[in-house]
DNA sequence: ACTATTGGATAGTGTTGATATCCAAGGATG
DNA sequence: CATCCTTGGATATCAACACTATCCAATAGT
């Protein structure tokens, strides 16, 4: 199909489409042609990926491009697909390496990890988020207690297992890449929608 | 205490305490002369919290700026002023309201909002975010399926539950603010975090 | 032949969140 | 009391990001 016709089934301009090309999130069109190019199924579908990680998931274009590239190496697994997706998640904390507060709490980060087993990578970006967020809660009076904390790590384990047994079926491997990241970047969403809407339930059945 | 040493203590520069102070997320100082004013603790605590807003929640100014309007706000009850904070989340997704997939979509939401007797605003946001990730499900060929929802309604539901009940003591109305605050803006986070370090593990578990 | 479209390149726009600079006035210090 | 430092206040500038606009020559379609 044309540009134009592309453009019109994935609901981007033209420009945007072209603006992509450049950033190298899609290979170029076969030229037929030195003004003509054809695009196929694939550059729409990817056009619809990207356009779900960008809108729905806010992801960068920077970070969009390297998930799809490490999703088009054809040697990579669906475990390393992951670390790549979540690192390129984010969010890349600049970490002070010299505070102690951001120390200890980074400290109490592994611990837990290591204590519940998890068998996590010692640079998963994950790890930083969590500690900034102890960082700040005990910053504002908020220390963070291992009681308070259960209900999440219960919510988060139930979630990781149903996740990660949904990948276990043996569909075909482009069909499991866009499972991955779907479920990664997508699904994500979901979480956090549902449990806006569970916390405005509850507060209004208990304050309202 | 001065300008300098606030700046000394919240870890911002001066020109962004400035910038805050223009753009009206805090109060002047105390004047004490043409060329001096006296700030308080008061206006480190609320730094404090602006920072783990924008930092943690990666909040724009702006959404930080009417929260805290609420927050100041004596009158405002905290159910209330948690309808603030999640429509200041956003996202404010332009819901292109004559798209069939959309409205779809955003029935969906409204339907299964219904059938779990959630008491949740009709104009909540967070129902625009899951009605834009079923469309982006939809197009990625994901059909969004009940039991498929069924561990994320169940995870947020019992995270609401508990969530509501740490706001029932009787705490002072300031802590219990930021309580509320905190809780949403920062504990969401904190799922946030652990959900993908239990993903990983999962994931690991199974592939590694 | 003539109009529209394309690929390719380059430049410009709008938003956001700061930073930088400047100035005059007012403290602080010796 | 002379000199330097800091402040408030205003204005300008910057950097990143994701587009968006324009231009041009070469076709493709009619």
């Amino acid at each position: 199909m044309k540009i134009s016709e592309l453009s019109d089934r994935s609901g981007l301009t033209v420009q945007t489409i072209k603006f992509y090309l450049r950033e190298g999130l899609m290979p170029k069109g076969a030229a037929t042609g030195a003004t003509r190019a054809e695009y196929g199924d694939g550059h729409l579908e990817r056009l619809r990926l990207i356009r779900a990680m960008r809108e729905v998931g806010d992801l960068p274009v920077f970070a969009i491009k390297r998930i799809i590239a490490a999703a088009d190496e054809p040697e990579v697994g669906l475990h390393e697909l992951l670390g790549t997706v979540q690192y390129a998640l984010g969010p890349h904390v600049d970490a002070p390496a010299d505070d102690p507060q951001w120390r200890a709490a980074r400290a109490d980060v592994d611990a837990l990890i290591a204590e519940l087993g998890w068998r996590v990578t010692a640079d998963a970006p994950a790890r930083d988020l969590l500690a900034q967020t102890f960082v700040a809660l005990r910053k504002l009076g908020f220390p963070v207690v291992l009681t308070e904390l259960r209900p999440y790590i219960e919510a988060a384990m139930s979630l990781g297992e149903h996740e990660a047994g949904g990948l276990s079926t043996d569909e075909p491997r482009t069909r499991a890449i866009h499972r991955t990241l779907v479920t990664t970047v997508l699904y994500e969403q979901v979480l956090l929608a549902l449990h806006r809407l569970a916390r405005e339930h509850e507060s209004a059945r208990r304050l309202g």
